[in-house]
DNA sequence: CGTGGCCCCTGTGGGC
DNA sequence: TGCCCACAGGGGCCAC
């Protein structure tokens, strides 16, 4: 569920709530969420919370006297901080953080996110963020072409892939490559120095957009203070499948690319680059 | 090295 | 209404 994006929002609004605040009590209901040590100091009990910081889509909870928690959203997670009466559900909370006058709650339905503890920063950044590439906020036409210029993968899935750039996932791919009219199957090592320049650009202004907007809501997303996001009703193509391009009225196509569904318009995102789009052969493996 | 398939899990929406 | 299947914003692992 969560993409750059969405994880930025969450931060944004956690940071206001959970910072300089210390934590009083941990509830783990569900062991196996935590990797790593989940003793009550491990989940940082006795500290104060620091600093949330983001790297593509982790954050990392950053206690003041050395813990830090690294946490992954995966499909259907969220972080919540509530004060008062309860903002969000009450099932599939797995980790629950009473801080003074906040609570802050794990919630993961699908139990495909989940936390990492480690004694201090360095070792989470070390041994978890590492394989993480650039985030995707910070990369430019030079980073994303010296990372997946080489590959022969399509380039939907090298956008996919964290360990080249962080933070993408299969709503802002597809959006990024149809503002910046790149086919999503094109052969990374296809792309000029053209197209990886408008690529960097549209990954950053779709995003920024988005984080702008709170992020896309498409059903379960929800912002650390429990807003939705309001992004999603501003996709050209994610979701559009059939619907007519905003850009050229054709009807967006779909298919999946990089073992996720895709969706792009056959006529704004030619399949072999600016070159020669009337000869063109759609890329398709249908 | 890259890809396709399967797996992890729950919830929801569509078709019948 | 109810049932079954497909599919979902992520990612790790395996065989090929």
């Amino acid at each position: 569920m969560p993409e750059l994006p969405e994880v930025e929002s969450i931060r944004r609004t956690l940071r206001g709530l959970v910072e300089g605040r210390r934590v009083r009590r941990v509830e783990v209901a569900r062991r196996d969420v935590v990797t790593g040590a989940a003793t009550p100091a491990a989940m940082l009990c006795g500290q104060s919370i620091a600093e949330i910081r983001r790297h593509g889509k982790h954050l990392a909870i950053i206690g003041d006297r050395g813990g830090a928690i690294d946490v992954h959203l995966g499909m259907s997670g969220s972080l919540i901080a509530e004060w008062g009466q309860g903002v969000g559900r009450a099932d599939h909370r797995h980790v629950v953080w009473t801080l003074e006058g906040v609570t802050l709650a794990f919630r993961d339905p699908r139990r495909f996110g989940g936390l990492w503890t480690f004694p201090s920063l360095d070792r989470l950044l070390g041994e978890r963020w590492a394989r993480l590439g650039p985030d995707a906020l910070d990369i430019d036409a030079a980073g994303l072409a010296g990372r997946l210029g080489t590959s022969r993968r399509a380039i939907k899935a090298g956008l996919l892939d964290q360990a080249a750039v962080a933070g993408l996932g299969n709503i802002y791919a597809d959006e990024a490559l149809h503002s910046a009219a790149v086919h999503p199957r094109r052969p990374c090592t296809s792309l000029r120095a053209a197209d990886w320049e408008r690529l960097s650009q549209e990954v950053r202004r779709v995003l920024l957009g988005s984080i702008e907007a709170g992020g896309s809501t498409i059903r379960d997303y929800r912002s650390g203070d429990g807003a939705e996001g309001g992004f999603q009703a501003r996709h050209a193509v994610y979701g559009r499948a059939g619907a007519p391009c905003s850009t050229c009225g054709r009807a967006l196509r779909s298919g999946v690319v990089g073992g996720r569904t895709t969706v792009w318009c056959g006529g704004c995102q030619p399949a072999r680059g600016s070159g020669r789009r009337r000869g063109a052969t759609e890329l398709s493996t249908a």
